[in-house]
DNA sequence: TTTTTTCGTGCATATTCATGCAATATCGCG
DNA sequence: CGCGATATTGCATGAATATGCACGAAAAAA
Protein backbone atom coordinates (compact mmCIF):
# COMPACT_ATOMS: atom_id res chain seq x y z
CA UNK A 1 0.00 0.00 0.00
CA UNK A 2 1.42 3.39 -1.12
CA UNK A 3 1.73 6.32 1.50
CA UNK A 4 -0.54 8.81 -0.18
CA UNK A 5 -2.57 6.14 -1.50
CA UNK A 6 -3.12 5.22 1.97
CA UNK A 7 -3.43 8.87 3.11
CA UNK A 8 -6.42 9.12 0.62
CA UNK A 9 -8.07 6.52 2.17
CA UNK A 10 -7.91 8.00 5.43
CA UNK A 11 -9.50 10.83 3.77
CA UNK A 12 -12.46 9.18 2.37
CA UNK A 13 -12.84 7.38 5.29
CA UNK A 14 -13.30 10.11 7.45
CA UNK A 15 -15.83 11.55 4.91
CA UNK A 16 -17.74 8.39 5.19
CA UNK A 17 -17.55 7.71 8.87
CA UNK A 18 -16.91 11.23 10.26
CA UNK A 19 -13.90 10.05 12.76
CA UNK A 20 -10.75 8.31 12.54
CA UNK A 21 -9.80 6.20 15.28
CA UNK A 22 -5.80 5.32 15.15
CA UNK A 23 -6.02 2.17 16.82
CA UNK A 24 -9.13 0.78 14.59
CA UNK A 25 -7.03 1.98 11.00
CA UNK A 26 -3.70 0.32 12.37
CA UNK A 27 -5.49 -2.99 12.69
CA UNK A 28 -7.59 -2.95 9.74
CA UNK A 29 -4.49 -1.52 7.03
CA UNK A 30 -1.66 -3.50 8.69
CA UNK A 31 0.45 -0.68 9.69
CA UNK A 32 1.71 0.17 13.54
CA UNK A 33 -0.14 2.90 15.04
CA UNK A 34 3.07 4.98 14.47
CA UNK A 35 2.52 5.41 10.93
CA UNK A 36 -0.78 5.92 11.12
CA UNK A 37 -0.35 8.72 13.95
CA UNK A 38 2.18 10.15 11.09
CA UNK A 39 -0.04 9.95 8.47
CA UNK A 40 -2.73 11.96 10.57
CA UNK A 41 -0.49 14.58 11.78
CA UNK A 42 0.47 15.13 8.10
CA UNK A 43 -2.83 15.63 6.91
CA UNK A 44 -3.65 17.72 9.72
CA UNK A 45 -0.61 19.97 8.73
CA UNK A 46 -2.27 20.29 5.23
CA UNK A 47 -5.09 21.42 7.05
CA UNK A 48 -7.15 18.30 5.94
CA UNK A 49 -8.21 16.76 8.97
CA UNK A 50 -8.03 18.13 13.07
CA UNK A 51 -5.94 15.70 15.41
CA UNK A 52 -7.86 14.56 18.23
CA UNK A 53 -6.87 12.51 21.10
CA UNK A 54 -7.07 8.76 19.69
CA UNK A 55 -7.77 9.82 16.19
CA UNK A 56 -8.80 12.37 14.02
CA UNK A 57 -12.12 14.29 13.23
CA UNK A 58 -13.16 16.69 10.27
CA UNK A 59 -12.34 19.95 10.21
CA UNK A 60 -15.18 22.14 10.14
CA UNK A 61 -17.93 20.49 11.01
CA UNK A 62 -19.91 22.69 9.85
CA UNK A 63 -22.29 24.48 12.20
CA UNK A 64 -26.14 24.50 12.35
CA UNK A 65 -29.16 23.06 13.29
CA UNK A 66 -28.59 20.20 10.17
CA UNK A 67 -25.19 19.61 11.10
CA UNK A 68 -25.94 19.45 14.42
CA UNK A 69 -28.38 16.76 13.74
CA UNK A 70 -25.30 15.00 11.61
CA UNK A 71 -23.46 14.88 14.13
CA UNK A 72 -25.22 12.54 16.29
CA UNK A 73 -25.95 8.84 15.54
CA UNK A 74 -22.74 9.47 13.67
CA UNK A 75 -22.02 5.74 13.59
CA UNK A 76 -24.97 4.83 13.17
CA UNK A 77 -26.03 6.40 9.87
CA UNK A 78 -22.46 5.82 8.62
CA UNK A 79 -23.04 1.94 8.78
CA UNK A 80 -26.68 2.18 7.52
CA UNK A 81 -25.30 4.39 4.42
CA UNK A 82 -22.67 1.89 3.78
CA UNK A 83 -25.85 -1.01 3.50
CA UNK A 84 -27.40 1.54 1.60
CA UNK A 85 -24.68 2.69 -1.00
CA UNK A 86 -24.98 -0.76 -3.19
CA UNK A 87 -28.92 0.23 -4.04
CA UNK A 88 -27.47 3.35 -5.89
CA UNK A 89 -26.03 1.32 -9.01
CA UNK A 90 -23.96 2.68 -12.38
CA UNK A 91 -26.31 4.20 -14.92
CA UNK A 92 -29.35 4.39 -12.86
CA UNK A 93 -31.62 7.56 -11.99
CA UNK A 94 -31.79 7.78 -7.99
CA UNK A 95 -33.90 10.34 -5.97
CA UNK A 96 -32.25 11.51 -2.98
CA UNK A 97 -34.45 12.92 0.03
CA UNK A 98 -33.04 15.48 2.51
CA UNK A 99 -31.71 14.90 5.91
CA UNK A 100 -28.37 13.84 7.62
CA UNK A 101 -29.28 10.24 7.03
CA UNK A 102 -29.24 10.69 3.47
CA UNK A 103 -26.27 13.21 3.35
CA UNK A 104 -24.51 10.02 5.13
CA UNK A 105 -25.66 8.17 2.01
CA UNK A 106 -24.17 10.04 -0.17
CA UNK A 107 -20.74 10.18 1.25
CA UNK A 108 -20.79 6.22 1.29
CA UNK A 109 -21.13 6.67 -2.21
CA UNK A 110 -18.12 5.22 -4.09
CA UNK A 111 -16.02 8.06 -6.31
CA UNK A 112 -16.50 6.90 -9.11
CA UNK A 113 -20.00 6.29 -9.59
CA UNK A 114 -21.77 6.56 -12.58
CA UNK A 115 -25.46 7.81 -12.49
CA UNK A 116 -28.17 10.37 -11.99
CA UNK A 117 -29.32 12.02 -8.66
CA UNK A 118 -32.49 13.88 -8.20
CA UNK A 119 -32.98 15.68 -4.86
CA UNK A 120 -34.47 18.72 -3.08
CA UNK A 121 -32.00 19.39 -0.73
CA UNK A 122 -29.06 21.61 -1.58
CA UNK A 123 -26.81 19.84 1.00
CA UNK A 124 -27.50 16.96 -0.94
CA UNK A 125 -26.74 18.40 -4.39
CA UNK A 126 -23.57 19.83 -2.58
CA UNK A 127 -22.32 16.96 -2.06
CA UNK A 128 -22.43 15.80 -5.12
CA UNK A 129 -19.31 17.35 -5.88
CA UNK A 130 -16.98 15.01 -5.06
CA UNK A 131 -18.87 12.61 -7.74
CA UNK A 132 -17.44 13.66 -10.88
CA UNK A 133 -19.53 11.12 -13.12
CA UNK A 134 -22.41 12.14 -11.13
CA UNK A 135 -25.32 14.01 -12.78
CA UNK A 136 -27.27 15.96 -10.29
CA UNK A 137 -30.63 17.60 -10.58
CA UNK A 138 -31.58 20.43 -8.18
CA UNK A 139 -35.39 20.35 -7.73
CA UNK A 140 -35.82 24.52 -6.68
CA UNK A 141 -38.44 25.76 -4.78
CA UNK A 142 -39.22 27.42 -1.20
CA UNK A 143 -37.14 26.51 1.32
CA UNK A 144 -38.40 25.13 4.46
CA UNK A 145 -36.30 26.22 7.20
CA UNK A 146 -37.25 23.18 9.29
CA UNK A 147 -35.60 20.32 6.96
CA UNK A 148 -33.82 22.29 4.34
CA UNK A 149 -35.47 20.87 1.29
CA UNK A 150 -37.34 22.97 -1.57
CA UNK A 151 -40.83 22.17 -1.16
CA UNK A 152 -44.50 24.08 -2.40
CA UNK A 153 -46.04 24.40 -6.02
CA UNK A 154 -42.88 25.05 -7.25
CA UNK A 155 -41.28 22.27 -6.29
CA UNK A 156 -43.83 19.76 -7.16
CA UNK A 157 -44.46 21.14 -10.47
CA UNK A 158 -40.51 20.25 -10.89
CA UNK A 159 -41.46 16.59 -10.02
CA UNK A 160 -43.95 16.26 -13.30
CA UNK A 161 -41.76 15.29 -15.54
CA UNK A 162 -39.13 13.18 -14.09
CA UNK A 163 -39.05 9.22 -13.39
CA UNK A 164 -36.62 7.21 -11.23
CA UNK A 165 -35.57 4.03 -10.57
CA UNK A 166 -34.62 4.30 -6.98
CA UNK A 167 -36.01 6.69 -4.61
CA UNK A 168 -34.71 7.11 -1.01
CA UNK A 169 -37.27 8.65 1.16
CA UNK A 170 -36.98 9.88 4.92
CA UNK A 171 -39.37 10.19 7.51
CA UNK A 172 -39.35 11.21 11.29
CA UNK A 173 -41.40 8.09 12.04
CA UNK A 174 -42.08 4.17 11.02
CA UNK A 175 -44.58 1.63 12.08
CA UNK A 176 -45.64 -1.22 10.29
CA UNK A 177 -49.53 -0.59 10.35
CA UNK A 178 -48.99 2.93 10.16
CA UNK A 179 -46.57 3.10 7.38
CA UNK A 180 -43.79 6.24 7.12
CA UNK A 181 -44.60 9.40 8.28
CA UNK A 182 -43.79 13.09 8.86
CA UNK A 183 -44.20 15.86 11.03
CA UNK A 184 -45.10 18.09 8.12
CA UNK A 185 -47.66 17.73 5.68
CA UNK A 186 -45.99 19.99 2.89
CA UNK A 187 -42.93 17.66 3.42
CA UNK A 188 -45.43 14.41 3.19
CA UNK A 189 -46.83 14.95 0.33
CA UNK A 190 -43.62 15.88 -1.96
CA UNK A 191 -41.97 12.73 -0.73
CA UNK A 192 -45.17 10.53 -1.62
CA UNK A 193 -45.28 12.40 -5.09
CA UNK A 194 -41.37 11.34 -5.28
CA UNK A 195 -42.29 7.49 -3.88
CA UNK A 196 -45.06 7.33 -6.43
CA UNK A 197 -42.48 8.23 -9.76
CA UNK A 198 -39.93 5.55 -8.50
CA UNK A 199 -40.08 2.18 -9.65
CA UNK A 200 -38.89 1.20 -6.00
CA UNK A 201 -38.86 2.84 -2.98
CA UNK A 202 -35.44 2.50 -0.25
CA UNK A 203 -36.33 4.06 2.94
CA UNK A 204 -32.97 4.57 5.78
CA UNK A 205 -34.34 4.30 9.51
CA UNK A 206 -32.31 4.89 12.64
CA UNK A 207 -33.46 3.07 15.72
CA UNK A 208 -35.26 5.79 17.45
CA UNK A 209 -37.70 5.82 14.56
CA UNK A 210 -38.87 2.66 14.22
CA UNK A 211 -42.13 2.21 16.23
CA UNK A 212 -42.76 6.01 17.18
CA UNK A 213 -45.52 8.00 15.66
CA UNK A 214 -46.00 11.39 13.53
CA UNK A 215 -49.14 13.23 12.26
CA UNK A 216 -48.61 13.43 8.57
CA UNK A 217 -48.27 9.59 6.75
CA UNK A 218 -46.20 9.48 3.81
CA UNK A 219 -46.97 5.82 2.39
CA UNK A 220 -48.03 2.37 3.82
CA UNK A 221 -45.07 0.13 4.55
CA UNK A 222 -45.86 -1.80 1.71
CA UNK A 223 -45.09 0.78 -0.51
CA UNK A 224 -41.95 0.08 0.19
CA UNK A 225 -39.18 -1.66 -1.42
CA UNK A 226 -36.07 -2.00 0.51
CA UNK A 227 -35.96 -0.97 4.24
CA UNK A 228 -32.00 0.27 5.86
CA UNK A 229 -32.42 -0.19 9.20
CA UNK A 230 -30.38 -1.12 12.24
CA UNK A 231 -30.07 -4.64 13.61
CA UNK A 232 -33.09 -4.29 16.05
CA UNK A 233 -36.08 -6.89 16.37
CA UNK A 234 -39.06 -5.69 13.69
CA UNK A 235 -42.12 -6.67 13.33
CA UNK A 236 -42.57 -10.20 10.77
CA UNK A 237 -45.64 -8.44 8.96
CA UNK A 238 -42.97 -6.01 7.25
CA UNK A 239 -40.83 -9.10 5.87
CA UNK A 240 -43.44 -10.14 4.11
CA UNK A 241 -43.30 -7.93 1.33
CA UNK A 242 -40.20 -5.72 1.99
CA UNK A 243 -36.68 -6.45 1.41
CA UNK A 244 -34.81 -5.71 4.83
CA UNK A 245 -30.75 -4.23 5.36
CA UNK A 246 -29.81 -5.10 8.91
CA UNK A 247 -26.94 -3.45 9.97
CA UNK B 1 9.60 -3.44 -25.32
CA UNK B 2 9.37 -0.66 -26.95
CA UNK B 3 9.40 2.88 -24.60
CA UNK B 4 6.08 4.24 -25.65
CA UNK B 5 4.38 0.97 -25.47
CA UNK B 6 5.56 0.43 -21.94
CA UNK B 7 4.36 4.08 -21.32
CA UNK B 8 0.66 3.29 -22.42
CA UNK B 9 0.53 -0.36 -20.62
CA UNK B 10 2.02 2.03 -17.75
CA UNK B 11 -1.42 4.08 -17.97
CA UNK B 12 -3.60 1.50 -18.57
CA UNK B 13 -3.17 -0.57 -15.56
CA UNK B 14 -2.87 2.71 -13.30
CA UNK B 15 -6.64 3.15 -14.86
CA UNK B 16 -7.61 -0.18 -14.07
CA UNK B 17 -5.87 -0.86 -10.96
CA UNK B 18 -6.46 2.82 -9.32
CA UNK B 19 -2.72 2.39 -8.54
CA UNK B 20 0.80 1.69 -10.01
CA UNK B 21 3.99 0.31 -7.69
CA UNK B 22 7.30 0.73 -9.46
CA UNK B 23 8.37 -2.14 -7.95
CA UNK B 24 6.12 -4.83 -9.11
CA UNK B 25 6.23 -3.32 -12.59
CA UNK B 26 10.13 -3.70 -12.91
CA UNK B 27 9.42 -7.69 -11.96
CA UNK B 28 6.30 -8.04 -14.21
CA UNK B 29 8.03 -6.36 -17.19
CA UNK B 30 11.46 -7.26 -17.05
CA UNK B 31 12.55 -4.16 -16.22
CA UNK B 32 15.04 -2.39 -14.05
CA UNK B 33 12.92 -0.33 -11.93
CA UNK B 34 14.95 2.76 -12.91
CA UNK B 35 13.39 2.03 -16.22
CA UNK B 36 10.40 2.39 -14.56
CA UNK B 37 10.85 5.18 -12.98
CA UNK B 38 11.83 7.01 -15.90
CA UNK B 39 8.93 6.33 -17.41
CA UNK B 40 6.96 7.64 -14.12
CA UNK B 41 8.56 10.90 -13.71
CA UNK B 42 8.16 11.34 -17.74
CA UNK B 43 4.31 10.69 -17.28
CA UNK B 44 4.58 13.22 -14.74
CA UNK B 45 5.56 15.44 -16.66
CA UNK B 46 3.26 15.13 -19.03
CA UNK B 47 0.26 15.60 -16.37
CA UNK B 48 -0.71 11.75 -16.96
CA UNK B 49 -0.45 10.83 -13.65
CA UNK B 50 0.94 11.76 -10.30
CA UNK B 51 4.02 10.45 -8.51
CA UNK B 52 4.14 9.12 -5.37
CA UNK B 53 7.03 7.42 -3.25
CA UNK B 54 7.06 4.13 -4.63
CA UNK B 55 4.88 4.50 -7.31
CA UNK B 56 2.11 6.36 -8.87
CA UNK B 57 -1.47 7.32 -8.35
CA UNK B 58 -4.03 9.21 -10.70
CA UNK B 59 -4.05 12.42 -10.92
CA UNK B 60 -6.21 14.07 -7.83
CA UNK B 61 -9.83 14.69 -8.55
CA UNK B 62 -9.80 14.56 -5.01
CA UNK B 63 -10.21 18.04 -4.39
CA UNK B 64 -13.41 19.25 -5.00
CA UNK B 65 -12.73 22.62 -7.24
CA UNK B 66 -14.81 24.43 -4.94
CA UNK B 67 -13.87 22.89 -1.69
CA UNK B 68 -10.67 23.78 -2.90
CA UNK B 69 -11.20 27.50 -3.74
CA UNK B 70 -12.76 28.18 -0.50
CA UNK B 71 -9.74 27.87 1.36
CA UNK B 72 -7.44 29.98 -0.84
CA UNK B 73 -7.99 33.71 -0.25
CA UNK B 74 -10.21 33.70 2.96
CA UNK B 75 -8.91 36.54 4.43
CA UNK B 76 -9.84 38.72 1.64
CA UNK B 77 -13.03 37.03 1.07
CA UNK B 78 -14.15 37.35 4.01
CA UNK B 79 -13.07 40.80 3.90
CA UNK B 80 -15.15 41.94 1.04
CA UNK B 81 -17.63 40.00 2.22
CA UNK B 82 -17.30 42.44 5.45
CA UNK B 83 -18.11 45.61 3.12
CA UNK B 84 -21.05 43.76 0.66
CA UNK B 85 -23.27 42.65 3.91
CA UNK B 86 -24.88 45.44 4.53
CA UNK B 87 -25.93 45.94 0.71
CA UNK B 88 -28.16 43.05 1.71
CA UNK B 89 -30.88 45.57 3.98
CA UNK B 90 -33.89 44.02 6.08
CA UNK B 91 -36.81 43.21 3.93
CA UNK B 92 -34.79 43.05 0.29
CA UNK B 93 -35.22 40.78 -2.10
CA UNK B 94 -31.53 39.46 -3.24
CA UNK B 95 -30.23 37.20 -5.73
CA UNK B 96 -26.99 35.78 -4.80
CA UNK B 97 -24.47 33.58 -7.39
CA UNK B 98 -22.69 30.61 -6.42
CA UNK B 99 -19.01 30.67 -5.89
CA UNK B 100 -16.86 31.15 -2.93
CA UNK B 101 -17.15 34.78 -2.46
CA UNK B 102 -20.71 34.99 -2.09
CA UNK B 103 -20.21 32.13 0.18
CA UNK B 104 -18.30 34.27 2.40
CA UNK B 105 -20.95 37.06 1.77
CA UNK B 106 -23.25 34.84 3.57
CA UNK B 107 -21.18 34.29 6.08
CA UNK B 108 -21.23 37.77 7.29
CA UNK B 109 -24.87 38.29 6.86
CA UNK B 110 -26.18 39.08 10.08
CA UNK B 111 -28.12 36.82 11.89
CA UNK B 112 -31.09 38.72 13.03
CA UNK B 113 -31.13 39.36 8.94
CA UNK B 114 -34.72 39.49 7.61
CA UNK B 115 -34.80 39.13 4.08
CA UNK B 116 -35.41 36.72 1.15
CA UNK B 117 -32.38 34.95 -1.00
CA UNK B 118 -32.64 33.78 -4.25
CA UNK B 119 -29.69 31.42 -5.18
CA UNK B 120 -29.23 28.74 -7.54
CA UNK B 121 -26.27 27.43 -5.77
CA UNK B 122 -26.96 24.59 -2.98
CA UNK B 123 -23.84 25.73 -1.26
CA UNK B 124 -25.28 29.28 -0.79
CA UNK B 125 -29.00 27.98 -0.36
CA UNK B 126 -27.69 25.09 2.55
CA UNK B 127 -25.87 28.74 3.83
CA UNK B 128 -29.05 30.11 4.56
CA UNK B 129 -29.66 27.91 7.18
CA UNK B 130 -27.91 29.86 9.89
CA UNK B 131 -30.31 32.51 9.35
CA UNK B 132 -33.73 32.04 10.78
CA UNK B 133 -35.34 35.11 9.26
CA UNK B 134 -34.35 34.60 5.59
CA UNK B 135 -36.71 33.36 3.14
CA UNK B 136 -34.57 30.74 0.98
CA UNK B 137 -36.25 30.53 -2.69
CA UNK B 138 -33.73 27.98 -4.56
CA UNK B 139 -33.75 27.95 -8.39
CA UNK B 140 -33.33 24.00 -9.45
CA UNK B 141 -31.77 22.69 -12.55
CA UNK B 142 -29.13 20.51 -13.85
CA UNK B 143 -25.80 21.11 -11.26
CA UNK B 144 -22.99 22.03 -13.72
CA UNK B 145 -20.26 20.78 -12.07
CA UNK B 146 -17.53 23.17 -12.66
CA UNK B 147 -19.27 25.71 -10.81
CA UNK B 148 -22.28 23.68 -8.65
CA UNK B 149 -24.80 25.98 -10.04
CA UNK B 150 -27.83 25.13 -11.38
CA UNK B 151 -27.78 26.46 -15.00
CA UNK B 152 -30.19 25.20 -18.35
CA UNK B 153 -33.35 26.15 -19.46
CA UNK B 154 -35.30 24.60 -16.02
CA UNK B 155 -33.43 27.26 -14.23
CA UNK B 156 -34.03 29.92 -16.47
CA UNK B 157 -37.13 29.57 -16.75
CA UNK B 158 -37.28 29.96 -13.22
CA UNK B 159 -35.46 32.89 -13.18
CA UNK B 160 -38.86 34.18 -15.14
CA UNK B 161 -41.44 35.63 -12.39
CA UNK B 162 -38.45 36.92 -10.47
CA UNK B 163 -37.41 40.69 -9.35
CA UNK B 164 -34.78 41.73 -7.17
CA UNK B 165 -33.61 44.16 -5.34
CA UNK B 166 -30.10 43.46 -5.00
CA UNK B 167 -28.25 40.84 -7.47
CA UNK B 168 -24.94 39.79 -6.58
CA UNK B 169 -23.23 38.65 -9.48
CA UNK B 170 -19.49 36.80 -9.77
CA UNK B 171 -17.26 36.01 -12.70
CA UNK B 172 -14.08 35.26 -13.56
CA UNK B 173 -12.09 38.49 -14.91
CA UNK B 174 -13.09 41.91 -14.85
CA UNK B 175 -12.04 44.63 -17.08
CA UNK B 176 -13.61 48.16 -17.81
CA UNK B 177 -14.11 47.89 -21.19
CA UNK B 178 -14.97 44.73 -21.26
CA UNK B 179 -17.06 44.40 -18.26
CA UNK B 180 -17.83 41.44 -16.50
CA UNK B 181 -16.36 37.72 -18.08
CA UNK B 182 -16.55 33.96 -16.99
CA UNK B 183 -15.33 31.30 -18.45
CA UNK B 184 -18.78 29.33 -19.79
CA UNK B 185 -21.49 30.90 -22.11
CA UNK B 186 -24.07 29.06 -20.49
CA UNK B 187 -23.43 30.09 -16.91
CA UNK B 188 -22.73 33.82 -18.81
CA UNK B 189 -26.45 33.86 -20.17
CA UNK B 190 -27.74 33.19 -16.57
CA UNK B 191 -25.83 35.55 -14.79
CA UNK B 192 -26.74 38.57 -17.34
CA UNK B 193 -30.68 37.57 -16.78
CA UNK B 194 -30.48 37.29 -13.27
CA UNK B 195 -28.67 40.70 -13.41
CA UNK B 196 -31.76 42.25 -15.69
CA UNK B 197 -34.12 40.96 -13.53
CA UNK B 198 -32.46 43.31 -10.53
CA UNK B 199 -32.88 46.81 -9.59
CA UNK B 200 -29.41 47.38 -8.77
CA UNK B 201 -26.12 44.80 -9.29
CA UNK B 202 -23.36 44.16 -6.92
CA UNK B 203 -20.10 42.46 -8.02
CA UNK B 204 -17.59 41.37 -5.58
CA UNK B 205 -13.92 40.84 -6.98
CA UNK B 206 -10.75 39.58 -5.63
CA UNK B 207 -7.83 41.33 -6.81
CA UNK B 208 -6.69 38.73 -9.04
CA UNK B 209 -9.64 39.10 -11.31
CA UNK B 210 -9.79 42.74 -12.21
CA UNK B 211 -7.46 43.53 -14.94
CA UNK B 212 -8.38 39.17 -16.50
CA UNK B 213 -10.25 38.35 -19.52
CA UNK B 214 -12.25 35.66 -19.87
CA UNK B 215 -14.10 34.44 -22.99
CA UNK B 216 -17.88 35.27 -22.39
CA UNK B 217 -18.98 38.68 -21.42
CA UNK B 218 -21.67 38.37 -18.54
CA UNK B 219 -22.44 42.53 -18.91
CA UNK B 220 -20.91 46.17 -19.31
CA UNK B 221 -19.59 47.56 -16.53
CA UNK B 222 -21.89 50.20 -16.67
CA UNK B 223 -24.22 48.27 -15.89
CA UNK B 224 -23.20 47.66 -12.22
CA UNK B 225 -24.59 49.22 -9.79
CA UNK B 226 -21.50 48.40 -7.17
CA UNK B 227 -18.20 46.80 -7.35
CA UNK B 228 -16.81 45.63 -3.79
CA UNK B 229 -13.18 45.68 -4.38
CA UNK B 230 -9.58 45.04 -2.49
CA UNK B 231 -7.88 48.49 -1.97
CA UNK B 232 -6.23 48.70 -5.18
CA UNK B 233 -6.03 50.66 -8.20
CA UNK B 234 -8.65 51.02 -10.07
CA UNK B 235 -9.49 53.33 -13.40
CA UNK B 236 -11.05 56.34 -13.15
CA UNK B 237 -13.51 55.36 -16.23
CA UNK B 238 -15.43 52.89 -13.28
CA UNK B 239 -16.26 55.43 -10.86
CA UNK B 240 -18.04 57.59 -13.32
CA UNK B 241 -21.22 55.23 -13.06
CA UNK B 242 -20.60 52.74 -10.33
CA UNK B 243 -19.86 52.88 -6.49
CA UNK B 244 -17.16 51.21 -5.87
CA UNK B 245 -16.23 49.81 -1.66
CA UNK B 246 -12.98 49.08 -1.32
CA UNK B 247 -11.43 46.99 1.83
C1' DT C 1 -5.65 9.91 43.06
C1' DT C 2 -3.90 5.60 40.19
C1' DT C 3 -4.03 3.22 35.93
C1' DT C 4 -4.31 2.87 31.12
C1' DT C 5 -4.12 4.60 26.72
C1' DT C 6 -2.32 7.63 23.45
C1' DC C 7 1.18 10.90 21.91
C1' DG C 8 5.60 12.83 20.38
C1' DT C 9 10.41 12.38 19.69
C1' DG C 10 14.68 10.21 18.64
C1' DC C 11 16.73 6.59 16.43
C1' DA C 12 17.67 2.36 13.52
C1' DT C 13 16.51 -0.04 9.40
C1' DA C 14 14.76 -0.81 4.95
C1' DT C 15 13.03 0.94 0.89
C1' DT C 16 12.83 4.20 -2.71
C1' DC C 17 14.69 8.11 -5.22
C1' DA C 18 17.72 11.20 -8.18
C1' DT C 19 21.88 11.69 -10.45
C1' DG C 20 25.92 10.61 -13.04
C1' DC C 21 28.08 7.33 -15.85
C1' DA C 22 28.86 3.64 -19.02
C1' DA C 23 27.19 0.12 -22.28
C1' DT C 24 24.16 -0.80 -25.85
C1' DA C 25 20.71 0.04 -29.30
C1' DT C 26 18.56 2.91 -32.70
C1' DC C 27 18.42 6.54 -35.97
C1' DG C 28 19.99 10.03 -39.43
C1' DC C 29 22.67 11.04 -43.05
C1' DG C 30 26.28 11.20 -46.25
C1' DC D 1 27.88 0.77 -45.79
C1' DG D 2 30.10 3.71 -42.19
C1' DC D 3 29.88 6.84 -38.51
C1' DG D 4 28.35 10.14 -35.36
C1' DA D 5 24.26 11.65 -32.79
C1' DT D 6 20.65 10.42 -29.91
C1' DA D 7 17.92 7.44 -27.02
C1' DT D 8 17.42 3.71 -23.92
C1' DT D 9 18.79 0.96 -20.30
C1' DG D 10 21.18 -0.76 -16.18
C1' DC D 11 24.19 0.07 -12.37
C1' DA D 12 26.50 2.57 -8.48
C1' DT D 13 26.22 6.01 -5.04
C1' DG D 14 24.54 9.18 -1.74
C1' DA D 15 20.22 11.42 -0.40
C1' DA D 16 15.46 11.30 0.80
C1' DT D 17 11.52 8.85 2.51
C1' DA D 18 8.87 5.41 5.09
C1' DT D 19 8.32 2.47 8.86
C1' DG D 20 8.68 0.39 13.35
C1' DC D 21 10.35 0.39 18.02
C1' DA D 22 11.63 2.43 22.54
C1' DC D 23 10.89 5.64 26.07
C1' DG D 24 9.21 9.55 28.65
C1' DA D 25 5.32 12.93 28.51
C1' DA D 26 0.60 13.96 28.14
C1' DA D 27 -4.14 12.92 28.15
C1' DA D 28 -8.04 10.18 29.23
C1' DA D 29 -10.21 6.75 32.09
C1' DA D 30 -10.98 4.38 36.37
Amino acid sequence: MLTEQRKSLLLDRLRADGRLVAKDLSLELAVSEDTIRRDLRELAADGLLKRVHGGALPLAPEHGPLVRRVGLKTDEKAQLARLAAPLVTSGSVCFVDGGSTHAALLNALPAELDATIITHSPTIAAATERLPRVTCILIGGTIYKQSMVALGAKAHGALGDLAFDVAFIGGTAFAPDRGLMTVDREEALFKAAAAERAASVAVMLTAEKIGASAPFKIMDAAAITTMIVPDVPLPDTLTASTDVLLS
